[in-house]
DNA sequence: AATTTGCGAAACCAAAAAGTTGCACATATA
DNA sequence: TATATGTGCAACTTTTTGGTTTCGCAAATT
């Protein structure tokens, strides 16, 4: 099972878990109640989740707290980077023509 | 088959042909020439790719050239925005306790 | 006109993924 | 100690995915 982070994003229950636990850590039952899917699957994705270290866990007597470890997002704005850059360029580009278009109405 | 931007780039193939497609436009056989794949995988991916429109075709003759639409990659990046909010927070937590740990030795 | 080339679509297959049910095990609580 | 609670894990099922093969069609080439 070899999972990246981008397999990880893949799925919609993911990121809204993602999005759930940015802020503040909670348990897989806590998780779960907001979804209309069981405990054991949210537990598995938690599980792909931590798998690919994008959830750290804490243990507190019986209960496990999942949090996001936020550093690990970084690596999708890497990626997005060199996308990034073509689509600054390309703004760049049109910027260009309307300031020559602007000069020539002058 | 509900696609959104994500599955799409779920996939390393596809991830690999965004790569490729981002600065020039090419052919699917042009594409395929880079994989261990068929023309026919490739053109599945692109199909997938042209779905949820990540990629744009243009016709000349019975050639179709596939080129990224850079501007749909934004989409990510609005996403991800989110969490860089997040981050950047963080990180100025971490910098005011750098600041007070110096503050102290002096 | 006959053939080659470039392409997408459909049918099919194997592998992976996502979900469910049924455990086991530790930690609380009575 | 007996019971309830929070959790992960394994087995199983269904759906999705990525791939191949085969086909048909249109545009080039001969």
């Amino acid at each position: 099972m070899r999972r990246d982070i981008f397999q990880a994003i893949a799925d919609p229950t993911r990121r809204a878990i993602i999005a759930l636990i940015a802020l503040q850590s909670m348990t897989p039952n806590a998780i779960a109640e907001n979804f209309n899917t069981t405990r054991q699957a949210v537990s598995k994705h938690l599980r792909i989740l931590a798998e690919c270290e994008l959830v750290k866990q804490q243990y507190q007597g019986r209960e496990i707290f999942y949090s996001l470890e936020i550093n690990k997002m970084k690596e999708i704005d890497k990626w997005l980077e060199q996308y990034r850059k073509i689509w600054d360029t390309r703004f760049n580009q049109l910027d260009k023509v309307l300031s020559t278009i602007k000069k020539n109405k002058k």
